[in-house]
DNA sequence: ACTGTGACGGGGC
DNA sequence: CGCCCCGCCACAG
């Protein structure tokens, strides 16, 4: 489970963001968003773990951590609107097959930090 | 085995 | 917006 999760986090790409929800889902345990949160806290220093907030682009991280997580995603591009991010612009759409989706995807797992 | 606790989410009001 | 309630599941007591 912890395996499926982190490699999901690891896929999403810089720039971009996923909802614990979303992870859950794309990890194979829909509804267990849960589980996303708490792999977080404890492989938080091995992933992008910045990337990945509330639904609806909420970040839900308390205290300071939740304020360095807007910083680096302000960094990166992501695009917010008040306190959330805009998910319809830096929301991550898994191979998304065509369109206006995703483009980058491979180019995620290398830059962590 | 049982209960409480969340970096959660969705639905109802 | 905010509040409540319910389903979810690994973990700590």
């Amino acid at each position: 489970m912890l395996a499926e999760i982190r490699r999901v986090i690891a896929r999403i790409p810089k720039g971009k963001v996923a909802t614990y929800g979303q992870v859950a889902e794309v990890a194979g345990f829909p509804g267990s968003a849960r589980q996303v949160a708490w792999a977080l806290q404890t492989q938080s220093r091995a992933i992008p773990w910045h990337r990945v907030l509330g639904a609806g682009g909420a970040i839900r991280i308390p205290g300071d951590s939740g304020i360095e997580q807007r910083l680096r995603l302000k960094a990166e591009g992501v695009v917010f609107r008040g306190e959330k991010v805009d998910l319809t612009i830096s929301g991550w759409r898994p191979s998304s097959k065509k369109g206006w989706g995703e483009k980058a995807e491979a180019t995620a797992v290398a830059d962590i930090l």
